[in-house]
DNA sequence: GAGGTTTCAAACGAAATTGCATGAGATCTA
DNA sequence: TAGATCTCATGCAATTTCGTTTGAAACCTC
């Protein structure tokens, strides 16, 4: 719209800001008690805030119905402004984190369930003595958590980034091959080509389509019905396997950490695996978030 | 960005949306006094907010230098999203505003200077009388307030608003001509056509070259070197041709309103006064402004 | 229909914020 | 260089806001 700022009206934003947010986090939320839960506070807090709203800008945004508020159509109008005004807000915060020059303060960072039990601990536990005042919520999910909306800070993906608010950098991962549990091999012997295992149970780390898609990208065929056993946590499936259920794939390092485990289907291909770090184009120079960067570029091998 | 919102990221925005206007309204007016004018509050207080808004962001925003504060890097960074914050919230303001159902409150309404003094008394008096909680500001200016940026509510303009933002309606303006005093008239003579004013002095209302080019667009031809007398406050121009400075034009129903005048340049074109009121669409269905803006299209005739 | 679980509203005491007054430092003018 | 006038920082009293608690009404489940 305008650039130029000469002369700022100040009496159009003179409304309380934080009564917004109230009113934001009520209507999003669909309660004063709900928005007063995702703001920390309480609900008489939020009714009153809300209210003073009403009075402030002469409008009524909700209609008090029995139980619950309903918005007004004049609420709902106001509200597609005040989101508005709640994404800049949260672009605020996100510039800003990524000015913070304090090493105190919450890094998120999202890995693989895998990632979590055998390779983070060691690396956050060197972080957290080394850096006394860090904070490190450890998000542990397969899904790609959403960075752009800042649920994690860093994450350990398994691809490159798409998105062009976040960067990346590739890491030097393992090599990866299918393995099955010394049990299995003895019940079914070991297979050497995807032909052998024909008629083996194989264990999925997700649905079956996404596994034999997946596979087959890299030249590699599942047999047909296999991977009816499958779960999306990692750690789950590999236990499967583990239990002798069934044969899967697994990234080198990690499987050496399982005992009674061994390496199948040698013939196969053995698949590299993708690793990446991501984070958002604006955290990137946040000294806290490059601390923890570094540490894990070094450790997982940049 | 993203339009759905299925579920917010509420800590993006957990910081005090107050502190962050105080921050604004600092490093747009250049210092905390300054701020603590503009936002109706006290210097200790903005200082508070924003040293708040630092310690919570974990960034330094101003560099204390003396006198006065300096952004820094980071601050700047920052303001520029903030500033994105407020203008956002100026939006909130203008359709809260619009969707405002109650009578009492403020009406800016920016006029000329001579509608302020002739046509505007009676008017706004029938108003205070008739709606005794609306609170009315008169606005007296010629430059065309900047309806976009709400330093007025409604607008008498002498033109149609081209900005897509703003309606306007357009009401039966009387006719001008061209008056001189009596006294003018006994020393000069009453010239019946342009050729007989080429020495005569005309009185302006704007620097020499807009007059000019908005009169030759009607057909007339001011004489070379006239209208070396001009004010933009229309009222003073007035008053020198009151004087008996000069020739001046004048809409018929105000120069009625003063003794001593008479019309001259009897075969020159009788030019039509273009008027219209003019709002923001978001405000048209204010209660309040409506309310105004129909008083208005009666009185002035529309 | 009773019990449980929500919801919002009202009252009261506590805590945080605000505004005023004051002081110290810097800039500008004479 | 001295005075005037800005600026921001600090201490203290007063107001406002907040959180806790309680109550009443509506919805869901059994």
């Amino acid at each position: 719209m305008c650039v130029m700022h000469l002369c700022m009206n100040w009496d159009a934003i003179s409304f309380d800001w934080n009564q917004a947010r109230a009113f934001l986090a009520t209507a999003e939320e669909g309660s004063l008690s709900g928005a007063a839960r995702v703001l920390h506070t309480t609900q008489p807090t939020v009714g009153r805030q809300v209210s003073a709203l009403e009075a402030a800008l002469g409008v009524a945004l909700f209609e008090r119905v029995g139980r619950g508020l309903a918005l007004t159509p004049s609420g709902a109008e106001v509200l597609e402004e005040v989101r508005a005004m709640g994404d800049t807000a949260a672009r605020v915060s996100l510039v800003a984190a990524g000015r913070n020059d304090t090493v105190a303060g919450k890094v998120a960072i999202s890995v693989s369930d895998m990632m979590a039990i055998h390779v983070m601990p060691d690396i956050l536990g060197a972080l957290a003595k080394a850096e006394p005042e860090l904070e490190i919520e450890l998000i542990v999910t397969n899904d790609i958590s959403d960075l752009l909306r800042r649920e994690a800070d860093i994450a350990v993906r398994h691809m490159a980034p798409t998105e062009p608010e976040l960067i990346g950098r590739e890491l030097t991962g393992s090599k990866a091959r299918f393995y099955a549990s010394e049990g299995f091999v003895q019940r079914h012997g070991n297979p050497r080509t995807m032909a052998d295992a024909q008629d083996m149970p194989f264990i999925g780390f997700g649905p079956p389509e996404d596994m034999a898609r997946e596979l087959g990208l890299r030249g590699i065929n599942l047999p047909a019905g296999s991977g009816r056993l499958y779960s999306k946590t990692i750690f789950a499936a590999w236990q499967m396997v583990c239990a002798g259920l069934g044969i899967g794939i697994m990234a080198d390092d990690i499987a050496a950490r399982s005992s009674g485990i061994v390496p199948v289907l040698a013939e196969e291909e053995v698949m590299p695996v993708d690793l990446w770090i991501v984070t958002h184009r604006e955290l990137r120079h946040s000294r806290r978030i490059r601390l923890v960067w570094e540490t894990l570029l070094e450790r997982l091998g940049g």
